[in-house]
DNA sequence: GGCGTCGGTGACAATAACGCACCGCTGATG
DNA sequence: CATCAGCGGTGCGTTATTGTCACCGACGCC
């Protein structure tokens, strides 16, 4: 681990929930030293990455965020290409459509539709999709390496959020075989009580998944077969959606999808 | 200078026209070895601020941009705070609002409005806004200590965009000076030769300046009164703005607004 | 007053970064 | 087709940066 690393892993203690942290809190957090900790600050302040409340002398993300964001989607429009197809499903299937997009370990929404329906699944812009409980994150895990995938889940016990969710690292990846072998993922209730959700995933130019397109129903209107209909869905529009980026179809994923259309 | 400094430093050579950027590329505008280089853009993949194109093997900017750039604004709705006031001069005055907003030493065109009228100014957003030749960077240095106006400006000589800018740093603060007596700065053709351009101030909670709401007319229409005018605008404007950012505004600072304000 | 915690500083020992030489690969040129 | 320059990337000894700990003044609490 460089210091470089130590520096921007201190970037990650900040949330929606906790948008500003002390000095002092920065070293319990992570586990640095005090000074260290301060070092590493003074530098993320300088390219402002970070900034200073004048008051509290806490810290918050800084200003310099939306400038590289800014030329990042200008540069490499990925939010504005991958958003025409969430809303297309969204709009075909009148569920929640959002696309997870992996960045730093971590998968979040970054493109979130919703369901033109009164009765609809609810999914915040940038919330965190947990990899073992949502069809998003083991739809990521199940395109993933098998070997990162076991990294990113790590040793377990993995976090309970209700009666149905998958504790045991074992138990996760081998659903996702399961997933991996059928184009899409599947979750029932593992992370929200009422929620039933598929996932299909998005490749890079190099062939691996980045991102993840999801649907969310309701339980009361995923049948099984509204279910399956909405997983080939997902399947072909996340394709596409790999073409419009100009990313990479693995042609084993290319055969899951046609042998599915088919069959519908 | 840290080892973060030199990493977040690379960032820097992003830009709009160089979107992509190769190792020995870095290394050479950097002036670190490449090896150097490889280590630091490697902790930089990792936090997911530069990714790697599969074939041509440069980097670009990362997906992560987007994560922090998202739940900076959640946090601290700076652009949904500004834009508001950018939009009422914009529609106010018929001309160009935009507002340069400061990080790690370049100021940035953060949000535009453009005129509604079809002889307009265009401004881009994301546009570099340098401090010698425009009325936002003038009224930047304006408003900053006048060691940190020095430092930015540099020794000089600057660069010339065409006949009008002001090359030499003791010049460009000595017209400093007078902007900062007045409330507002003014650039006629500085930059572009066809533009008059006033600015005003907004500050954060400390009461120094971060960011500058400026005016830009097409020099046909900027007459004596009415670029007088304009600036009286902006400072009233930029001085609310500052308000409802919960920003600082110096007691000095709004004498002389309420001294525009009654003259008009 | 006495205590705990805060943000921040200074200095020395430990460790990670610098910078060089070098590798294999690719694409342009004669 | 051989040459060569430039590319991305590696390995390793030397050297500069970082981790660590003690300590500071300020603030709020009992």
């Amino acid at each position: 681990m460089t210091t470089v690393d130590k520096a921007l892993s201190l970037l990650e203690y900040f949330s929606d929930l906790r948008p500003e942290i002390g000095l002092s809190e920065f070293a319990r957090l992570s586990g640095f030293d005090k000074s260290a900790a301060l070092r590493m600050l003074g530098a993320l302040v300088r390219a402002g990455f970070v900034e200073q409340d004048a008051q509290s002398r806490k810290y918050r993300l800084g200003r310099s965020f939306l400038r590289f964001a800014r030329m990042r989607e200008e540069a490499f429009p990925m939010t504005q290409v991958l958003h025409p197809f969430a809303e297309r499903i969204a709009v075909q299937t009148g569920e929640t459509c959002h696309i997870g997009v992996f960045s730093a370990g971590t998968l979040a929404a970054g493109i979130v539709v919703l369901s033109p329906q009164s009765n609809r699944v609810h999914v915040a812009q940038g919330l965190n999709l947990p990899f073992h409980a949502t069809a998003s994150g083991l739809c990521f895990l199940a395109f993933s390496e098998p070997e990162e995938a076991r990294r990113l889940l790590g040793e377990g016990p993995l976090e309970k959020y209700n009666a149905a969710t998958m504790t045991d690292p074992k138990q996760v990846l081998s659903e996702c075989q399961r997933f991996r072998a059928q184009g899409f993922s599947l979750s029932a209730a593992n992370f929200d009580p009422d929620v039933k959700s598929v996932a299909a995933p998005i490749f890079d130019a190099d062939g691996r998944v980045f991102a993840t397109l999801a649907l969310a129903a309701p339980m009361i209107r995923a049948h099984d077969s509204a279910t399956i209909e909405n997983g080939r869905l997902v399947c072909a529009a996340a394709m596409e959606a790999t073409k419009a980026f100009a990313g990479d179809v693995p042609g084993w994923y290319a055969q899951i999808v046609t042998s599915l259309d088919k069959a519908a």
